[in-house]
RNA sequence: UCCUUCUUAGCUCAGCUGGUUAGAGCACAUGACUGUUAAUCAUGGGGUCCCUGGUUCGAGUCCAGGAGAGGGAGCCA
């Protein structure tokens, strides 16, 4: 019989009808005289509650369908006379798929900790919490799809295998097919890369931006929605080695269309998720973090607070004895400072023209000489969420810029052609997915709304 | 990578100043219970105290090294 998913059969309007549902079995309650299976498809957050009548079954049966078994139970959908769910099936046939030993699954009805979880990767999307977090993802994955598209956007892929190692934003896994234990030299005794895979050395990409620019010099309006790596020793609740990263590219676009695509973007996605995930959210506004909705209606409510680098230092200098770290105009901003402009506005807070040292090679130059039209997008709890600017296009300033900062010029040979044929203004900036998808959930480490995160020394599963 | 805290039953933890046979709750098993909601009640089984070495009459406890995890920082998205 084809089965309908329990989000369906929760309705009321399932009332009456014959259906079979196939999941996995949450709880199971009961006495001789009747059994309560809680089933969950991960269709949705919530269980159907299936109500047996012990003596109808085989009780070696229903000895061995307990918390994790997966089972397939046909019967009617009828209004629940207990008080926690609406309907209810009646079953009238039970059938096993595979049983969970009761010894031995490490899933238990009650508490796990987080860190547990991450241990048991394999089956932790089984929980109420990853269930959760990873339909959220998926709707924040098609929301951003669906943003994009609206607005005339095109969806460009980038290579994750790059042959350029001058993108500037981190270290690189290597990429090679070369034997480890015994690879062809040069003369020199350094690695020969020509004899490699691809006749050169090879990286996974850190970011699709560059190529993205490609894009956006012909289609226009682009965005990259793809993995990135890292290879950073970072440890922290917001770095993987392995994320998802959104970046859109747009010709003619100047820094302040730049901020207002950010903040619509930002707005645009988590009003999605307010409207097509709210069971889930609910769900963890309750269990984890009693601010999140209220967080998230904030967000949406306010217009983000947009100032200068330079009035940022000015709005800092005074609170300087509350940090640990000295503030002046020229170093960059630490955590603690933008926690502290956070929370100084109440909420995200978009800052602009940083100083050119401490920004990449390719940001658009201020007329000041001093500044870049560089843009970050701080966010409360998380920090950072996007990183962003409008790009030099002046060929010339360019090239200067990458000399100035040992950018090998003959490695982007490429890129700099965009600058020398038909240029334009244009701006971009990245999305890290998973940061989103904190911010979301109010999930707190982000090795939690991944589902099987990759950090140093780790790539189980 | 740096600072810091932690590692004891399947899970979450307690274990005092080093002292006899290492405890609890949950989970699990068995039984009871006429509709449960993380059901409840009774009984029971369950331990490489992270690893290696050291100090000591004696180490879960103290010391050294190592591994893993959490939090904070840096790097960034």
């Amino acid at each position: 019989m084809k089965h309908t998913p329990v989000k369906v059969l929760l309705q009321a309007t399932s009332i009456g009808n014959m259906a079979t549902v196939k999941g996995w079995v949450r709880t199971k309650r009961g006495n001789k005289n009747v059994a309560f299976i809680a089933i969950n498809d991960g269709s949705i957050i919530h269980n159907l509650q299936c109500v047996v009548d012990p003596s109808q079954y085989d009780e070696e049966l229903l000895k061995r369908i307990g918390t994790g078994a997966c089972v397939s139970a046909t019967g009617i959908i009828v209004a629940s006379q207990g008080s926690g769910q609406a309907t209810e099936m009646q079953v009238t046939a039970l059938e096993l798929y595979g049983e969970a030993d009761a010894e031995t699954y490490p899933l238990q009805k009650k508490g796990h900790t987080l860190e547990f979880l991450r241990e048991i990767a394999h089956l932790r999307p089984r929980t109420n919490t990853f269930g959760a977090v990873l339909r959220v993802r998926h709707h924040m994955a098609f929301a951003i799809n669906k943003f994009f598209n609206d607005q005339g956007f095109f969806y460009l892929h980038t290579p994750i295998i790059t042959g350029s190692d001058a993108e500037g934003a981190g270290e690189m896994f290597r990429v090679s097919t070369l034997n480890a234990k015994n690879p062809p030299l040069n003369d020199d005794g350094t690695i020969n890369y020509k004899e490699d895979f691809f006749g050169k050395e090879t990286n996974l990409t850190v970011s699709g931006q560059l190529e993205g620019e490609l894009g956006a010099m012909a289609l226009g309006k682009i965005y990259t929605f793809g993995p990135t790596f890292r290879a950073e020793n970072s440890n922290t609740p917001r770095h993987l080695a392995e994320f998802w990263m959104i970046e859109p590219e747009v010709a003619f676009n100047e820094l302040e269309d730049n901020m207002n695509l950010a903040e619509d973007m930002l707005k645009y996605l988590i009003a999605y998720a307010l409207e097509h995930c709210y069971d889930d959210i609910e769900f963890l506004n309750n269990l984890y973090d009693k601010e999140l909705i209220a967080r998230l209606q904030s967000v949406l409510a306010n217009p983000f607070k947009r100032m200068t680098y330079t009035e940022a230092i000015e709005v800092l200098i005074p609170n300087i004895g509350k940090f640990e770290f000295p503030v002046e105009w020229g170093t960059d901003l630490q955590k603690e400072h933008e926690n502290f402009l956070v929370s100084h506005f109440g909420g995200p807070v978009i800052l602009t023209d940083y100083p050119k040292h401490i920004k990449a090679f390719y940001m658009k130059q201020n007329d000041d000489g001093k500044t870049v039209r560089a843009m970050d997008v701080l966010f409360p709890w998380i920090g950072e969420i996007i990183g962003g600017s409008q790009r030099e296009e002046n060929h010339e300033k360019l090239l200067t810029r990458m000399n100035e900062m040992n950018i090998p010029e003959h490695d982007l040979w490429w890129y700099l052609e965009t600058r020398k044929f038909g240029t334009c203004p244009h701006a971009g900036f990245g999305l890290g997915f998973e940061r989103l998808i904190l911010f979301v959930t109010g999930m707190s480490n982000i090795r939690d709304v991944i589902p099987f995160p990759r950090t140093p020394k780790n790539a189980e599963f």
